[in-house]
RNA sequence: GUCCCUGUCGUCUAGAGGCCCAGGACCCCACCCUUUCAAGGUGGCGACACGGGUUCGAAUCCCGUCAGGGACGCCA
C-alpha cells in the first residue's frame, strides 16, 4: 500500500494541498503503507525554490513527513526520455510538427463550430514532417471505446475515448508534461492510491490509458480517489484573494499542527458527530470510504475554536515554548526569573483561541501598562477606585506567602471587612495591573506578575490622577 | 460550446426507503455559573435547490430542470 502527494512548487503550499497530503498520510498511516512526496516541478518557468521550501517546511511543521522522497521530476528527465523513447520506437507515440497557430486556429474553428477542442491528429494520419521545427511528442490516445475510472470517492465513472486526444508528452524543447510524467512516476514508484484533488478527475482517462501502454493489458493500476475541493470562506475557489494562504501562515498565527489538521480532517470527511480528533484517532479511523464528494468552504471561527480545544488538552509546557516564540515575535524576551510563562499558559488557554491571541492579551506581563484604557480607567480608577488599591496594596505587603490561593483570601477578607462585593476591588486592581478591564482572574494575574511589581502597579495608579 | 463532478441549517456535516414534521458542531441570541474576559452548562434561531416519477412510505432510488465547480494548454 503506497500513496503519494505530489505538490507542484507553482504556488505557495496552502491549505487545500495540506488536506490532500493530509488524507494521503493518514491512508498510509492507517493501512501501514507507505507515504511518497514527490515534488512535480517540470514547469521550469513558474516553479521556485520558495515554493518548493513551504511545501516542505510546512509538512514538516505539520508532523506530515515522508517515508519517501521528496523525489524531484526534473531529475528523472533521464528516465522520462526513456520512455518516450520506448513509445516512439513502438509506435504508441509520434512526433508531431504543427505550429502553435496551427493548433490555436484548429482549435478556434471546434469553437465556433460548438465542438469540444482537441487536437484532431493530423500529424500522426500522414501529415508530412516540418523541416526546421522541432516537433513535440504526443501520445496515441485510444480513438475507441471508453475509460472507466473506478474512483474510491465518487464511484464509477465513465469517459468516451473520443472525447480524448493525443496529449502532449514531451515539449518541443524535450522537456516532459505533467500527465506523462505522473504516470511514469506512479508507475515507477509503485503507487498503489493516488489520492488527489477532485479537478485531477478529468485528467484521470488519459492517465489511465498511458498507465494501460506501461504496464500492458491486465497489468494493475492504482486506485483512484478524487478529494473534493477546498473554498474560501466566501465560497469561492481558493485563491490569493479568497484564503489562500502559505500553510507556514497558520504557524505564525499560533495555531497548534494538530488543530489545523483536525480542522482539515473534518472538511470532506467525518466520523459520525465528532468534532474533536487527536492524531492518533484520526489514523485509527480514517478511511477514504467516508470521504464525501461536495466541496467545502472553509471557516476561520470554528478552525479557531478547534485550535482552543486542543490548547485545552496540550501540554501546557509545550505551550509556553509555543508562547515564548509569539512574545519574541513581539519584541518582548520573557526573563528567566519573570513571570513564569507555564503559568500564564495555564490561566490564559481557556480565553484564548490562538497563541498569537494568548500572547498580545498577556503583553502587561511584562510590560507595565503605558495607558489605562479609557473607560476602564473612568469606571474603576476613580478617587473611589484609588482608595480600594492602597488597601488591596497595604493588604497585599503584609503577605506572608505570595500564591494565588493567599491573594485569593487575601481580597477575599478585605472585601468582607469593607462589606463589598469582590469585584469592587478586583476591577481597579485589574486595570491597574493590566492597563484595562480584562485579565485572568486576578489573584492569578497577581501571583504570575509577582509582589514588587504588582505593589509597584497599584500605587502608581493610586496616585496617578 | 463539449465532457465530467456536485447540490441537507449562513458554514462544516449526520443521514445508505420507514428510527427524520431531519441529529451534531461552528457562528449568532438568551439564560445559568462568575471578581472582568473567557471556558463550561442549558435553551433558542436555522436546511433536505426545484419539478416530476417509483413506492403503502423518499433527504435517501429514477428522470428532468436550475444552480455551482472542474477539465478541454508545448500549466500542473
Amino acid at each position: 500500500m503506497r500513496t503519494r502527494f505530489a505538490p507542484s512548487p507553482t504556488g505557495l503550499l496552502h491549505i487545500g494541498g495540506v488536506r490532500t497530503a493530509l488524507f494521503c498520510w493518514l491512508y498510509a498511516r492507517r493501512h501501514g503503507g507507505a507515504f511518497v512526496l514527490r515534488v512535480e516541478d517540470t514547469d521550469r518557468e513558474r516553479s521556485t525554490d520558495e515554493a518548493v521550501r513551504v511545501i516542505l517546511e510546512g509538512m514538516a511543521w505539520l508532523g506530515l513527513n515522508p517515508d519517501e522522497g521528496p523525489f524531484y521530476q526534473t531529475r528523472r528527465y533521464d528516465r522520462y526520455r526513456e520512455v518516450i523513447g520506448d513509445w516512439l520506437a513502438s509506435g504508441k507515440a509520434y512526433h508531431c510538427y504543427c505550429s502553435k497557430e496551427e493548433l490555436d486556429t484548429m482549435r478556434a474553428e471546434q469553437q465556433a463550430r460548438g465542438d469540444k477542442p482537441r487536437y484532431d491528429g493530423r500529424c500522426r494520419h500522414g501529415k508530412p514532417k516540418v523541416e526546421g521545427v522541432s516537433p513535440v511528442v504526443r501520445f496515441k490516445n485510444p480513438g475507441e471505446g471508453e475509460v472507466v475510472v473506478n474512483d474510491a470517492v465518487h464511484g464509477r465513472v465513465v469517459f468516451q475515448n473520443k472525447e480524448l486526444d493525443d496529449l502532449i508528452i514531451q515539449r518541443s524543447d524535450g522537456n516532459p508534461t505533467y500527465n506523462f510524467c505522473v504516470v511514469v512516476d506512479d508507475y515507477d514508484m509503485a503507487i498503489t492510491h493516488v489520492i488527489r484533488g477532485d479537478d485531477h478527475l478529468n485528467n484521470t482517462p488519459r492517465q489511465l490509458n498511458m498507465l494501460r501502454a506501461m504496464v500492458g493489458e491486465g497489468g494493475a493500476v492504482p486506485v483512484y480517489a478524487h478529494l473534493p475541493m477546498i473554498l474560501g470562506p466566501d465560497g469561492a475557489k481558493l485563491s490569493k484573494r479568497h484564503g489562500a494562504v502559505s500553510v507556514l501562515e497558520y504557524e505564525r498565527e499560533g495555531f497548534l499542527p494538530e488543530a489545523l489538521l483536525n480542522y482539515l480532517a473534518r472538511l470532506g470527511w467525518s466520523h459520525g458527530d465528532q468534532e474533536f480528533f487527536t492524531l492518533e484517532e484520526m489514523v485509527e479511523l480514517f478511511d477514504i470510504e467516508d470521504v464525501n464528494t461536495s466541496a467545502s468552504a472553509i471557516n476561520p471561527d470554528k478552525l479557531a475554536w478547534l485550535n482552543q480545544q486542543h490548547m485545552l488538552v496540550a501540554d501546557e509546557t509545550r505551550l509556553a515554548d509555543m508562547l515564548r516564540v509569539q512574545l519574541t515575535a513581539m519584541g518582548i524576551t520573557p526573563a528567566l526569573e519573570g513571570p513564569n510563562l507555564v503559568a500564564i499558559v495555564a490561566c490564559q488557554k481557556e480565553r484564548s483561541k490562538t497563541l498569537r491571541e494568548m500572547a498580545m492579551a498577556s503583553r502587561f506581563f511584562f510590560e507595565a501598562p503605558q495607558v489605562y484604557e479609557e473607560k476602564a480607567a473612568k469606571k474603576h480608577l476613580a478617587p473611589e477606585g484609588q482608595a480600594a488599591l492602597l488597601a488591596v496594596a497595604a493588604a497585599l505587603e503584609l503577605l506572608a506567602d505570595w500564591s494565588p490561593l493567599a491573594i485569593h483570601e487575601a481580597l477575599n477578607g478585605l472585601a468582607a471587612a469593607q462589606g463589598v462585593g469582590l469585584g469592587k476591588l478586583a476591577q481597579p486592581v485589574r486595570v491597574a495591573v493590566s492597563g484595562g478591564g480584562v485579565s485572568p482572574p486576578i489573584d492569578a494575574t497577581l501571583a504570575i506578575l509577582g509582589r514588587s511589581e504588582t505593589l509597584a502597579r497599584l500605587t502608581r495608579a493610586a496616585t496617578n490622577a
